[in-house]
DNA sequence: TATGAATGAGGATTCATTCAT
DNA sequence: CATGAATGAATCCTCATTCAT
């Protein structure tokens, strides 16, 4: 019996050594798009971030194109998970919000890949509806959705402005994606959280002080 | 004396055909960047695009960096120009914001350059000080100021939370990118006026509902 | 004795399986070869095609040009005998000629292989003299000997000019190389039987001394 | 005037430097192919021989293909005038045959490339009809046909069997091409003539009606 | 000063071959 | 023995930069 397991234990071995390597080299490349961004990114990098030759990131990974996708989606995935779990674990609209915004700050401090597939993504615009686009599309949007699904809980709580979730959630995504780059520039991590707190006074009440009737 | 002249009218009609041309150059380099980005542009197309042999732009700048920076730079000048016009145009602190919003968004309208340049600086983060960066910070910074002081001048008017001139002006600017990517990407253009319509009632006042005492 | 007996029966065996893997490669790769020519198949091709891994076909050939040469030499044997064994169902010199010139055309016809070979060598000519040449030189030799061998028989009978076997076969493999890249190209199959007729009228008349009435 | 002609010289000069340029690169293609056949070649290879720069050889051909293909043309183009004018240096078609031989023969000693070419030509076969064979094809067929028209001129002179110009220029020229490949290989030149006339006897006797006294 | 032909370093990709399992 | 993942040398091609004219 152990004999016939052994076949589909040790396919499954060599599946998980497989996937093991995979995600070896995204993380490479995750790590080296943290470093040079997108654009400057060689094959030769990657391999020898990854610690492999050259000719094996084409076992995994059809040309450099399908490898810096995968990777940004990787990427990202692990970004969006992290942003949800936070929002789980936290009750009440603002908390989740709050809790959202801050591993939105978290996810970047540890991985500049996220910040800079953000920053210089050049797919976007008419034009640029490439192969990479279309994968990372179908990445962003649901978070997107996501953060627009938790705000219009919010709205329909009458915590918020009826201004169109998805649209609050493209402006509060902007507002964090400045954070984030300023993060990424020269941020001491101690005001991160002071900026935060900022951010989402401005976003919830706006600059304008408020109206004494 | 007409042959004496000469000379310095010579000289000084060289200087202006040798500007001249510089300038067509950037603007060249500002075309192709706002066509294809800043990433893949060549010297060849941009060589093309002003009308002139590959060779004349290494007469005009040192290299390829130095040719882009001082694209990116000139087309942030014009922009820059065009917002501080347009809030001089306008009296009373929300219009001059509002002008400015209006500016940024027709800028972009125009002329993909700036955009795309905002969209994918790679220079940014604290390894990514090159030479490029230094120089465009030293353009982003006081466009920033001049922002940050318009909405100082509010504060001061009572018209806006003391939140600080300089994070309000970040703030502002990291909504005012979010609509700028929109536009490049897909924004159908008689929208955008709606969509900043709601980026500065939510600037202002915030998303959450007013408070009902 | 069953004991004792198996380890040579084994072996007997595991050499017959062997000797049956190494022909199931060469036809694998004769296959390939025929599919797309000498130069553009890869180990990877062949493997597949024989449906064993990469690292095999180095068990049982010490390269890639030991297998191609294989390859080449197990078509040309192939060939070789069905020609001969052509020649020997028939009677008469002519007879013999053109059952020889029709198993080509028919060994043509059924597996590319030996006419792709033929078209393409590369290692002809005195600096080309590579292992692979001498190889196949040891096989093309003998093939030509045995047509020189029919057409003298002829001769001695009187139903051929005195040019000489080895002259004569050569000009007569030289047509026949000629129908074959026809056949490769474009002929239609069932045009090749007039063709191979006229080859035959042309090769025939020319070296048979005129009919003295 | 002088100054008005100038220009217009310049340019022709620059044209002749380019055309220049661009023989000495087929040139030296058509040495490499010569020495390591059509599928050996590597542009590196074919830059040393012509003491150019790699990149060099993208300014004159749009890619490898091209630059082969290319070679192979004029290889072919040289070879064909040659053979053109020898028939026209000869009279009576018996003497301009053997004059094509020859110069074929000549053609042969003195370039490999062409030889090569005739032997490996990938591009044959059905699946094979690239645009490498599109060009060459356009040089082949008008080469067969002149040699068509030759051995019709004879059979309208009744010095030929009615087996049909085309069919007949075909066997002709597979017999040229083995002496061709004998040459290549291993002919001492000075047996070549012998060979030659051989060839002649066995393929003109062959088509030349029977004389009936 | 302007040109654009020439350069060659650099990058993506392929594939014959090896070797640990 | 058989496997096929890993390797890295080899190859095509691009493009920023130089320099003779």
């Amino acid at each position: 019996m152990a004999e016939l397991a052994e076949p589909s234990l040790a396919r499954t071995k060599e599946e998980l050594v497989k996937a093991f390597r995979r995600t070896e080299i995204l993380d490479a490349a995750r790590r080296v798009i943290g470093e040079q961004g997108m654009h400057e990114i060689s094959m030769d990098r990657i391999a020898r971030e990854a610690g492999v030759a050259k000719g094996t990131l084409y076992l995994y990974f059809q040309n450099k194109d399908a490898l810096v996708e995968s990777a940004l989606e990787y990427a990202f995935q692990e970004f969006t998970l992290r942003c949800r779990q936070a929002a789980e674990g936290a009750s009440g609209y603002t908390r989740k919000l709050q809790a959202v915004a801050e591993a939105i700050v978290a996810s970047n401090a540890e991985n500049r890949a996220f910040g800079r597939a953000l920053q210089e993504r050049p797919d976007l615009g008419p034009e640029g509806r490439s192969a990479l686009s279309e994968r990372l599309r179908a990445q962003v949007e649901p978070f997107v959705d996501f953060v627009a699904d938790l705000l219009e809980d919010g709205m329909r709580a009458g915590a918020l402005k009826p201004v169109g979730g998805r649209r609050a959630a493209l402006l509060f995504l902007s507002l964090m994606r400045g954070l984030t780059m300023q993060q990424l520039r020269d941020l001491d991590p101690a005001d991160t959280g002071a900026e935060l707190e900022v951010l989402l006074e401005v976003f919830l009440h706006g600059v304008a002080p408020e109206a004494k009737p």
